[in-house]
RNA sequence: GGGCGAAUAGCUCAGCUGGUUAGAGCGCCUGCCUUACACGCAGGAUGUCGGGGGUUCGAAUCCCUCUUCGCCCACCA
C-alpha cells in the first residue's frame, strides 16, 4: 500500500508538476465564478463579499508587491468563500497613462522618433496594439500565484463600458459646478510634457544652493547703483528671468521705506517694482522674495493679489524661452540663454550675475525639490490652463464616512492620515498634455466661441451654431478612471446593472499605502458622490516588500524579487505561506532578493511539512472510503481521538478570532461598532495557528500516537481512520486559504463518501466547531507531560534512542494522583511508542520500589532505573521546588491581603489570584507529602 | 516646519483591553537517516523587552522624557 503511494506522490513536494493541473481544475468547476442572483441584496441567499483588485498597469509585470497584495487578496477571497458568501474578486488593469505612453515613447526613442513625429492617431493605434498583444500579461502572471478572480469580469480602465462611466462622472461633476477650468501654476513635467497632480509630484530632500542676488535700486533718471539695492535670496536663479517683483514685508523696518520703488532686475535688464507682501517672511534669508507669479506656486498667490504680469520663460520642454504669443511684453529671455536647458541656463546665469557683481553670495541649502512620480524628473512650477475638480465638497461625505466608521481603516494609524489629508485636501489637477487616455470630453466651437461644450456623447458641430468643433486636446489623469473602479467594473453608470446591486459597496480595499491619497481616498470620494455610499467598508492596508537592508524593492533599484522565481522554485504556496506568516498588521515583509532559498525556508518547510503528512495519511489510511465522524460511536474514542478533536475546535475558534469579522455586523450601511473596528484581519495569526495545529499537534502527537492503530489488522483503525480523515480535512479546509494548491491536491485524494467527482476544496465550507472534548482531551495532556518529562530524563541522561525504559512512578500513599496513574497505565502503548518507555506505578516506598525493579527488571534495567530515578537528586530538587513554592505563595498571600489590591483590582483579577492561590496551597501541600515520603529515610 | 510609527532572542518579527514562568520562524548547540518527512525528529542554549523617570498591588504593555531609526504631509523664497 505504502508502495502505491509512493509512486503517486512523491516525498519531496513538487508544485510545479501540480499547480497547473490544480488551476485548470478549479477554472473548470468554476470555483471562481460569481452569480449576482445569489447575493442577498437582490433576492439571494448568500452575503456578497466582492474585492476589486488594484488595477495593475497594464504593462506590468508581477513583482514582488503584487506579490503580496493579490495573496492577501486571495486569502481573503477564499476565505470567505468557503465561509458560504457569494464571493467576488473582481480583476482588470489599469492603462496607466503617463506610464504606458512612456513605454511607447521609449520604443520610439529608439527608433529615433518622437510621439511628434508619428502623430497622435498612429501614436494611439500604436499602444492600442501594444496593450492588445502585450497588455494583461500579469493577470496571466497572477494564476501562477493562485489568484481566484472572475475571471469572466476582468475589467479594464480604458473600455468601452469604463470609457462611458469616465464621461457620465466628468459630465455630472461639470454640471453640478465641481469641475473647472482654472488658469493658474501647475506642477509640470518637462519630460512627459504635461501636468502633474499634487500627488503626482514627489517631494524629495536635496541639498541645494541659496544664491542671494543683488538688485539695485533704480534712481528717478534710471540710473543705478549695485551699492545700493535690495538682496533677493532663490534657489532657482533661473527664473529671475520671469520677475516681475520684488517682495518685502509690509511691517519690516528695513524695506518699508523702498516699497514703491523700482529695482533693476539684471540679465533681463528691466525695472521691477519693490511691492509689500505679507507672504514674505523676514526672518527668511535678507527677507526679500522676488516674485515669479509664472513659475512658483506662491508667487502666483502674490501676482494675483497684486495684479501683476505673469510672463512665462520656460518652454514646456524646460528651455529657456517665452510663450509664443507671450503677450506685448518686453522680450525677457535673452538671445544666448534662449532654448537652453532650465539647469545649464542656471549657470550661465549665475555665472553672469557673478562677472556682473549682481551675486552676493552663495549657501548651501537644504530643502525639498518636487519630483515627477514615473520620471523622476524635477517638477517645474508652471502656469497653464488645466481642469480641476473642485474637491472640498467631495471630501465632506468622505471624511464624515470615515470619521463615523462606515469605512474603516487598517491598521489603525493610517486613519489619522486620511482624516489630516482629507482636511486640508486641495483642487484635483485632472487634465494631462498626454494622448495616452480618457480625451477630455468637452469641444469648443471654432466660430462661435461660445461656453465650452460638455457631453457624455461625441459633438461633432455647435449645438448653437452648427459650426465646426474642436475636442479639447488633453486627457484626463489616469485615478480620474481608476476612482470610479468599484463602481464601474460593476456596471455603473448603469445603476440597474445586476452587479451593482449585487455587490456594490464592495467589502475590502487591499492595497500599499502609498496610494491612499492617489487612489483609495478618491475612491471613498467617488462612491459617497455618485452612489450616495461607501465604495468599501474596510481598507486593509500591508505593508511594502523590502531588501534585508530596509530599501523598498523596485525595479531600479534591482533588488526585485521574481514572484514567479519563487513559484518556480518553491511553489506558490510557498510564496504565499510565507507572506502571509510574515505579514503583522501594515508591517513591511523582509525578503532577500540574493537568497531566495533563505527567505522562502519558512514557506518551503511547510509545504514540504504538509505534503508529507498528508502522504503519510493517505498510504496508513488506504482508499477505502471513510465514514463521517458523526456516524461512527463517539464513546469509542481514545484519548488521543477526544485532545485532537478539542485542539481542532480551539484551532478553528483562534482562527476566526484572528480572521474577525467580515463585515459590520450592524449589516449593510451599518457602521463599525467601536469594539469590532480595529479588529480582524490579523493574517500572520491566524496562520500561525493553522500551522501549529497541523504540525504541532496533528503531526507531532496525534499521528504519532495513532501510528499502532492504523496497523491493517489493528482493531481500533476504523475509529483512528475516521477520526484522522475528519481532523485533516479540516486542517485542510482552515488552511486552503493560505496554501491553496496543496491543500486541494490533497483533499481531492482524501477518501471520505458522499464526494461529487468533480467536488474542489476551494468551494468547499470554512470549519465550525464541534462537540465539546475539552474533559477527555485533558486527560491526554497528562500523557503529553510524561511523555516531554520522559524524554528529557532520557535526553538528560544520554540515553541510546532505541534504548527502552521503564519509569517507576511512586505513589506512595495511592491517593495522590490516582487518576493520573490511571491514566499512565492505560495509555502504555503511548507512552512506549513516544518515549520508548513503560510506566509502573509503585505503591510501595521508592526504596521498595527500586528494590522490585531490580529483582524484577534484570541488569538491562537496573542502569536506566537508577539514572532515571535518582532519589538523592530528586529529594533536593522537591525540597528546593518546595522552598521557591512556599516563598512565591508567600507573597501571593500578602497581594490578597493587601486592602488596596482587593479594593482596586478588578474582581475577576482578585478571584484568578485566589483560585491561583488555592492552586499553589495544594501543590505546596503535595509537595510537602512527597518530600516527606521521598526523603523522609533520609 | 507639522503629523505618525518603530525600538522585544544572533536575524525577521508576534505579544490585541496592564495579570501565572515574554513566544514563533530562521539561525545556533547536542543526539538521531525511529518503515510520512534530514525541507525532518527529539532535546537544549540565548532576552537589563532602547536609556531614564513616573502611575499601579502588579508594567514589554499606560504616562513623561531622552536616544536612535523609519514613514507621511508641507505655500523652507
Amino acid at each position: 500500500m505504502t508502495s502505491r503511494i509512493d509512486r503517486e506522490l512523491s516525498p519531496l513536494y513538487e508544485p510545479g508538476s501540480i499547480e497547473p493541473e490544480i488551476y485548470e481544475r478549479w477554472i473548470a468547476a468554476n470555483a471562481f465564478d460569481a452569480h449576482a442572483g445569489n447575493s442577498a441584496r437582490i433576492g439571494g441567499e448568500r452575503h456578497p463579499f466582492t474585492i476589486v483588485i488594484p488595477p495593475p498597469n497594464v504593462t506590468a509585470v508581477l513583482h514582488m508587491g503584487h506579490g503580496l497584495d493579490e495573496t492577501v487578496q486571495d486569502v481573503l477571497m477564499r476565505w470567505r468563500r468557503m465561509c458560504g458568501d457569494e464571493a467576488l474578486w473582481v480583476p482588470g488593469t489599469d492603462h496607466a497613462g503617463i506610464a504606458t505612453q512612456n513605454v511607447i515613447e521609449k520604443q520610439l526613442a529608439a527608433e529615433g522618433k518622437t510621439r511628434f513625429d508619428v502623430g497622435r492617431a498612429a501614436f494611439l493605434s500604436r499602444t492600442e496594439e501594444f496593450v492588445r498583444v502585450t497588455g494583461g500579461t500579469i493577470l496571466e502572471q497572477l494564476r501562477a500565484i493562485g489568484a481566484s478572480c472572475d475571471w469572466s469580469r476582468t475589467a479594464y480602465t480604458l473600455s468601452p463600458a469604463l470609457s462611458r462611466a469616465v464621461r457620465e462622472a466628468f459630465v455630472r461633476l461639470y454640471e453640478k459646478g465641481l469641475i473647472y477650468r482654472g488658469h493658474r501654476v501647475i506642477h509640470w513635467c518637462s519630460r512627459c510634457l504635461t501636468s502633474l497632480s499634487d500627488e503626482e509630484a514627489e517631494h524629495e530632500e536635496a541639498t541645494g544652493t541659496l544664491y542671494h542676488v543683488r538688485y539695485p535700486l533704480l534712481g528717478a533718471d534710471g540710473s543705478f547703483d549695485t551699492a545700493h539695492g535690495l538682496t533677493v535670496a532663490t534657489t532657482r536663479p533661473e527664473t529671475l528671468l520671469g520677475d516681475v517683483a520684488v517682495a518685502v514685508h509690509p511691517d519690516d523696518d528695513r524695506y518699508r521705506h523702498l516699497v514703491g520703488r523700482q529695482v533693476l532686475l539684471p540679465i533681463a535688464d528691466l525695472p521691477i517694482p519693490v511691492i509689500a507682501d505679507g507672504y514674505t517672511d523676514p526672518a527668511f534669508g535678507t527677507g526679500v522674495v522676488k516674485i515669479t507669479p509664472a513659475h512658483d506656486h506662491n508667487d502666483f498667490e502674490v501676482g494675483v493679489r497684486h495684479g501683476l504680469p505673469m510672463p512665462v520663460i520656460m518652454t514646456g520642454a524646460g528651455e529657456m524661452g517665452e510663450e509664443p504669443g507671450g503677450g506685448a511684453a518686453p522680450r525677457r529671455v535673452p538671445a544666448d540663454l534662449a532654448g537652453l536647458d532650465r539647469f545649464e541656463a542656471r549657470d550661465r546665469i549665475v555665472s553672469a550675475l557673478d562677472a556682473q557683481g549682481f551675486l552676493v553670495r552663495r549657501e548651501t541649502h537644504q530643502h525639498s525639490v518636487r519630483h515627477c512620480y514615473r520620471c523622476h524628473t524635477v517638477v517645474e512650477p508652471r502656469l497653464s490652463d488645466q481642469w480641476f475638480v473642485k474637491m472640498a465638497p467631495l471630501a465632506a461625505p468622505a471624511l464624515e464616512g470615515v470619521r463615523r466608521g462606515d469605512i474603516r481603516i487598517l491598521p489603525e494609524r493610517h486613519h489619522a492620515v486620511y482624516i489630516n489629508w482629507m482636511e486640508n485636501i486641495r483642487d484635483w489637477n485632472i487634465s494631462r498634455q498626454l494622448w495616452w487616455g480618457h480625451r477630455i470630453p468637452v469641444w469648443y466651437c471654432e466660430q462661435c466661441g461660445g461656453e465650452p461644450i460638455v457631453s457624455r456623447e461625441d459633438v461633432s458641430a455647435c449645438p448653437s451654431c452648427g459650426g465646426l468643433v474642436r475636442q479639447d486636446e488633453d486627457v484626463l489623469d489616469t485615478w480620474f478612471s481608476s476612482w470610479l473602479w468599484p463602481m464601474s467594473t460593476l456596471g455603473w453608470p448603469d445603476t440597474n446593472s445586476e452587479d451593482l446591486r449585487a455587490f456594490y459597496p464592495t467589502d475590502v480595499l487591499v492595497s500599499g499605502p502609498d496610494i491612499l491619497f492617489f487612489w483609495i481616498a478618491r475612491m471613498i470620494m467617488s462612491g459617497y458622490e455618485f452612489m450616495g455610499e461607501r465604495p468599501f467598508h474596510t481598507v486593509y492596508l500591508h505593508g511594502i516588500a523590502r531588501d534585508p537592508s530596509g530599501r523598498k524593492m523596485s525595479k531600479s533599484l534591482g533588488n526585485g524579487i521574481d514572484p514567479l522565481d519563487v513559484v518556480r522554485l518553491f511553489g506558490a504556496d510557498a510564496l504565499r505561506y510565507t507572506v502571509i506568516a510574515g505579514m503583522g498588521m501594515g508591517v513591511d515583509v523582509r525578503l532577500d532578493p540574493d537568497d531566495l532559498e533563505k527567505s522562502f525556508t519558512p514557506g518551503r518547510n511547510f509545504a514540504t511539512k504538509l505534503w508529507n503528512i498528508g502522504r503519510f495519511l493517505l498510504g496508513s489510511v488506504g482508499r477505502e472510503l471513510v465514514a463521517p465522524l458523526g456516524s461512527s460511536d463517539l464513546s469509542r474514542l481514545t484519548r488521543a481521538d477526544a485532545w485532537i478533536l478539542d485542539r481542532l475546535n480551539v484551532a478553528i475558534a483562534e482562527c476566526d478570532g484572528a480572521l474577525g469579522a467580515a463585515r459590520p455586523t450592524a449589516g449593510d450601511g451599518g457602521a463599525w461598532r467601536e469594539e469590532e473596528r480595529f479588529a480582524g484581519l490579523r493574517l500572520n495569526e491566524y496562520t500561525e495557528t493553522a500551522r501549529r495545529f497541523v504540525w504541532n499537534e496533528l503531526a507531532d502527537w496525534y499521528v504519532e500516537t495513532t501510528k499502532s492503530r492504523l496497523a491493517p489488522d489493528a482493531e481500533d483503525r476504523e475509529v483512528a481512520r475516521s477520526v484522522l480523515v475528519h481532523v485533516f480535512d479540516a486542517a485542510l479546509r482552515l488552511l486552503h486559504p493560505i496554501v491553496p494548491f496543496i491543500t486541494e491536491s490533497l483533499w481531492q485524494r482524501l477518501p471520505v463518501s458522499g464526494r461529487s467527482p468533480d467536488a474542489v476544496l476551494a468551494t468547499q465550507r470554512w470549519p465550525a466547531r464541534d462537540g465539546d472534548h475539552a474533559e477527555a482531551g485533558r486527560e491526554f495532556a497528562v500523557v503529553q507531560e510524561a511523555v516531554m518529562a520522559i524524554r528529557q530524563l532520557r535526553a538528560d541522561h544520554a540515553l541510546p534512542p532505541g534504548r527502552a525504559v521503564e519509569v517507576v512512578v511512586v505513589s506512595p500513599n495511592g491517593g495522590d494522583g490516582t487518576n493520573t496513574a490511571r491514566v499512565l497505565q492505560e495509555e502504555d502503548a503511548t507512552l512506549r511508542r513516544l518515549a520508548r518507555a513503560s510506566v509502573r506505578v509503585a505503591t510501595e516506598t521508592p526504596r521498595e520500589a527500586a528494590a522490585h525493579a531490580l529483582l524484577a527488571g534484570g541488569a538491562e534495567l537496573v542502569m536506566p532505573l537508577a539514572g532515571l530515578i535518582d532519589l538523592d537528586k530528586e529529594c533536593a530538587r522537591l525540597r528546593q521546588e518546595r522552598a521557591q513554592l512556599g516563598a512565591q505563595l508567600e507573597a501571593l498571600r500578602g497581594r490578597l491581603a493587601n486592602e488596596r489590591f482587593t479594593a482596586k483590582a478588578p474582581p475577576h483579577i482578585v478571584e484568578v489570584e485566589r483560585e491561583k492561590e488555592r492552586e499553589w496551597s495544594q501543590r505546596h501541600a503535595q509537595l510537602t507529602s512527597k518530600v516527606k515520603s521521598l526523603c523522609g529515610a533520609h
